[in-house]
DNA sequence: TTGAAAGCGGTACCAG
DNA sequence: CTGGTACCGCTTTCAA
């Protein structure tokens, strides 16, 4: 492990016995002339050169890298995203950032902050929560940035959004259908952005679905297995009478279903059961879980995209676009 | 948006009437004159100037930043991983980035060699398979490489493993415990670095649990859930005298409970079924799934100790760390 | 077309 | 202790 000085562009220069100058202009294709091209790339191949990044950047200004910031890689919706946002970046050239910042709102703040320091050119924000702080530091960032999540239409950044309330409303409207009357809503913490969203959204729903909503059917709880099992558990001691229950993502929902097992009850012949974000546990779990997908793969893709517009130059007004959500009916509600 | 040129150094010694040096050492606490170090201060608050970390990696030839790469994030052992990496390495005041191989060997090979670009301090590499072109590229690796995983002995970098031998032999001891006598085994890719990795384990636990191997009774698949029920659907067919099936991960393992299900055998009753990887998906299944863990976490973890070591100038010889298995036992195999 | 030289924004050595 | 300055490695004007 001979940790011999990488080569810089002033050793390639003195091989090939030309200038620096060339030497740049060369492998960024502004040379015309093929017999230097020639010389440079041979010598870049005798010496082992490869350019420095970090100079490069700071030359130009621009790094190369994006951040993606989220509450916590583990959660499913957020793991979907990086699985489109990193590909999408890295056809474009880009190296991707995880800020994993663990439901911490100063941490948050905090990513926001240190964009100064210009290590990103640009960031793809999941916050779990928007206080007045992170519309001030969304306003001040030193550089682009793009929110998934719901955002005060007055914050001039690009915004990528579920559509929390369609999302639930198919899932009322689909339980309702199959004849499902006292509908209970298992939801996660509601200050927090996607909390918020989906109790409005369940809300809307039962509206839409011409049904009485009930608000003991309605429980707060961690986006957990555990918490949606207890819950569960909780809920349905307590009104036997529930006919269906939505999870406000498929964890809660599968804490729900062994509930329910727990309760000697069936699913779907005595209650029927639909998640919310439609991670692989849906599919995989028994009875297979209904879910509504809330596009997470989309949204990312899509912030990905809008941000690369912005690094690209684009200085258009800041672009809001929502994804519709789609629901997938398994045997947990059929 | 005005987009505002940010200040630098040079501004806030302009403001502060001092040298670009002072306030250099200011900021960096090598200054003794209290003075000094508040007349720097006020400037930086009044200019709001925040370092390039661009133009200190340039100088300072140290980027604060360390990749992670693996096949695909999506995968629950790598996401682990990547859970406790990130944390431990910014504890340390590194900055973690993602680089999703997907499954191409080349693009394996090329972050090895895009390390020359001097982007990171850095790598975390978790191969998929790793040929002599990996050997060759990791020997040339221009900086600091813990890799995950399998290694030849002869490759001078740090190496955390997992023991799927004793990982395997764990859940084939206890299978034969509870008193199977064919069981099967569904792995993945054998070609891929994990797959012959359990393969061997698997031969090695039948051997420790004194039992006959039947090669009928093993298969080679993807890692996935539709491949590990497919699988199984199969190979249950052809012997239905198997009392016992151990997946190679917890995808395949779910595969299997579905298609027993579906073949209307009893689980755990008429056959066992063990994963591995331990993943979210083993709890929340049902049957709650019994799963070796192979300590992905841990193994992150120590992957970051053992590179912000090397960053830090250690320059011991290669490490090799093997973390323990441990079989969690639920319903599935009790 | 080519080379010299001026930075990009910092750090750290060296002289005063 | 402080300020001047060289330099980290590259891109890009500007003249020749």
């Amino acid at each position: 492990m001979t940790q011999r000085r990488r080569p810089t562009i002033h050793e390639v220069a003195r091989v090939a016995g030309v200038s620096i100058s060339s030497v740049s202009r060369a492998l960024n294709g502004n040379t015309s002339n093929a017999d230097m091209l020639a010389r440079v790339n041979a010598a870049v191949q005798q010496v082992g050169y490869v350019p420095s990044v970090v100079a490069q950047s700071l030359k130009t200004q621009h790094t190369g890298q994006v951040a993606f910031a989220m509450e916590d890689i583990g959660n499913a919706a957020y793991l979907e995203m990086v699985r489109r946002i990193q590909p999408t970046l890295r056809d474009e050239g880009y190296r991707l950032l995880l800020h994993s910042t663990g439901a911490d709102v100063e941490d948050e703040l905090g990513v926001l902050a240190s964009l100064s320091q210009n290590y990103v050119d640009g960031l793809i924000l999941c916050p779990l929560r928007v206080t007045d702080r992170h519309v001030e530091a969304l306003r001040r960032a030193a550089v682009p940035v793009v929110v998934i999540g719901l955002l005060p239409d007055d914050v001039p950044v690009d915004n990528v959004r579920a559509d929390s309330r369609v999302g639930a409303r198919l899932a009322v409207e689909h339980l309702a259908e199959a004849g499902a009357r006292r509908i209970a809503f298992i939801d996660g913490p509601l200050d927090t952005v996607p909390g918020r969203a989906r109790y409005d959204g369940f809300r809307a729903g039962l509206e839409a679905a011409g049904l009485h909503g009930d608000d003991a059917l309605v429980r707060f709880t961690d986006f957990q297995f555990e918490a949606g099992r207890r819950t569960a558990l909780e809920l349905l001691t307590e009104h036997p009478d529930v006919d269906a229950v939505l999870g406000a993502n498929d964890l809660i929902a599968m804490g729900v279903l062994h509930a329910l097992r727990e309760l000697g009850r069936d699913v779907p012949g005595d209650v029927r059961v639909v998640g919310m974000d439609d991670t692989p546990l849906a599919a995989t779990s028994f009875p297979a879980l209904s879910s509504v997908s809330l596009g997470s793969a989309d949204r990312g893709r899509l912030a990905a995209e809008l941000l690369l517009r912005r690094l690209d130059g684009d200085d258009a007004p800041p672009e809001r676009v929502t994804v519709p959500p789609s629901l997938t009916v398994r045997e947990s509600s059929r």
